[in-house]
DNA sequence: GTCTATAGCTGGATAGAC
DNA sequence: GTCTATCCAGCTATAGAC
């Protein structure tokens, strides 16, 4: 498993991108950055579009693989299995701070179509969608119409790991974390008691 | 009050940042749809950043006459000036959606330099804070760091606000409505009961 | 203040040798 | 697959007439 040119170009865009946006960052840049030549960089990827659509393809499936639902999560309390989910995305997103930026610059703009934005963000919410509805089913969750509520608990999540990125002192702090996690909790859940 | 040129061009500026994105918008290209010469952009502003910041700051400064707290809300009880001040802001970004997405492009972009967006933000987070701050000393807010509630508590209002744009069908929809403001009342009021 | 014309530069993408 | 060299379109910004 050796680290190709295609990676070193990958990793390079996306160091360049989250810092200086997707749009005034040049392939010659991004080549550059690689130690790679200009040339080379087209012909891994079609175009530059060709490039940024590979990227977040690559980040969104590598975050869908690290968020799953294990037999063991599933026996336990719904809170639980959220605070769980919760806990790995963020400890993800504070492990890659630019692949967070990169994606949500993506998703609030048009540069990539709105296609391949709903397609990644399908898959990366089933997750999401699937607690929820159980939640409510069970009477744990509230029963507020599901594509809001979806909408909400992404976003909370996002900004919480924004939050942290921009704030890395309170990554370990244990009154960040935990007032971080009861918000996205207390807002959607029934039983607020304790 | 006549509309200027440069008022136009503030105009066509709006609608193109928000269509396509600040980069992939050219200058030439916001003169023509103003109606006017392309010199004549750079005589009302300096550059093209200058021209969207001053954009920035006039739809900053917009929504922060909008959005205010006066004699009437001040008599209420704590939630229903939250509710009050969520509702304006709700309906502000459903009549003014350029707005709202353009602003959300440059806060989450490089565009322009860190310092001038703080400024804007300080000035639209002020009322926020102080509600929070107030309903925390009244034991009615929870208790929670402020700047990891107030970075929360704009994220949901913004979120909600993107919400209704890409789905007006739901605009005048009761159940959405209250539902949106809802959640972001539980997650933080101390009292959840009915 | 507004226009036309254009300078000067940058960036995405290609061609062709190795 | 990787490189060098280069084309050409499109952009910001300026100059100067009106």
């Amino acid at each position: 498993m050796t680290i190709t040119k295609r990676d070193k170009l990958l990793d390079s865009a996306l160091l360049l991108f989250s810092d200086n946006g997707v749009h005034s960052t040049s392939t010659a840049s991004i080549a550059k950055h690689a130690g790679v030549a200009n040339g080379t960089l087209f012909h891994h990827f079609e175009s530059k579009l060709a490039l940024v659509e590979a990227l977040y393809i690559s980040i969104k499936h590598q975050l869908s693989q690290v968020a799953v639902l294990d037999e063991q999560l599933l026996a336990m309390p719904l809170k639980e299995q959220v605070s769980n989910l919760w806990n790995i995305t963020i400890d993800w997103a504070i492990k890659n701070p630019k692949a967070l930026i990169f994606c949500q610059q993506v998703a609030t703009s048009n540069i990539l179509p709105l296609s391949v934005r709903l397609k990644a963000m399908k898959q990366e919410l089933s997750i999401l969608e699937a607690m929820i509805t159980l939640g409510q089913s069970q009477h744990e969750i509230i029963d507020f119409p599901i594509d809001l509520m979806i909408d909400q608990c992404q976003a909370q999540i996002i900004t919480s790991g924004l939050f942290f990125i921009s704030n890395d002192a309170y990554v370990n702090d244990e009154t960040y974390r935990h007032s971080a996690f009861e918000l996205f909790w207390r807002a959607i859940a029934i039983d607020n008691s304790h």
